[in-house]
DNA sequence: GTCCATGCAAATGATTTGCAGTATC
DNA sequence: GATACTGCAAATCATTTGCATGGAC
């Protein structure tokens, strides 16, 4: 997944942000890992793999400036870490709606794109008056490689 | 929400676990809260209401013990406070199903019961072979009081 | 009496913050 | 040249852990 650079400095100075390289090079190391969850940490260790000087603080002060600008996702699967992830819209209109699928075995997430929420969405809005404009949606299993098909459920 | 605490102590016999004061008073407290969600801090402060001699740790420690056991459930609200409910299964099978609307404006978190996901995890079951047995839903949005009805897409 | 559970205090570890130097505008 | 950004080190803070004492069985 390639990152406009152009565009992300334009949406830089149009926030009164500096373009830096180190804000450039943060977003393209999450951009190149489209199918990662990526910890703070992760990504510092890809960025300082080509740029050894970078801080973790940056890293992570950058990453939130990211996410506050709807260019990177966050997620928490519970592991005591926050992750992130490319925003699908590309801080361009357009709704993500893709969930997790998480291995209760393995640990191994899946990620799955599925509009179904939408009918559950304005069945709230009627319902309770609750205007909703985003949702996350995690779902607990089995993945086919620790027996998806046929498993009791049998917890811990 | 009264608590069966001669089934809980039968539980934690079952599973090679000794009744406590404490482990009572603590589940005791988390039930006495059904439409909360409570931090560990918060239910702490509960228990030492009545029972002053609890320390922080075993809190800690009988929170992750009764999650183990399926009484009670964990949320993230990503506020940096890990939060707990009661189960609605009580440890008898029924799987609950109640997702969580929380308000981007005034971070109320309203609970809400739907069963709508049962087809999407059916779905899932069939196109990717991943056997889905619980799920956790967070809707984000504006409630009634901070114009829930029409608002403008407008973040941040 | 054995051994698990508790309470306290100390440790952990992800994330944040203060500050002096540096780079962007 | 002003000031926002960076890197480092120190601080923060929820949660976990070690250990001696106490309680459940």
């Amino acid at each position: 997944m390639a990152v406009d650079r152009e565009q992300f400095k334009k949406l830089l100075k149009e926030n009164g942000l500096r373009v830096t390289k180190q804000r450039l090079l943060v977003l393209e190391a999450i951009a190149s890992c489209p199918e990662e969850h990526l910890t703070a940490e992760e990504i510092f260790d890809l960025v300082k793999a080509g740029y050894p000087e970078i801080g973790l603080a940056t890293v992570y002060r950058t990453i939130q400036m990211l996410n506050e600008l709807h260019l990177i996702d966050r997620i928490n699967f519970d592991d005591g870490f926050v992750r992130y992830e490319m925003g699908n819209a590309h801080g361009l209109g357009q709704k993500h709606h893709h969930h997790h699928l998480i291995c209760m075995k393995c640990g191994r997430v899946i990620s799955f794109r599925d509009d179904l929420l939408e009918e559950l969405e304005s069945k709230i809005t009627d319902t309770v008056g609750f205007h909703v404009v985003d949702h996350e949606v995690k779902l607990y299993g089995y993945c086919v490689d620790c027996g998806g098909d046929f498993i009791e459920e049998k917890r811990e």
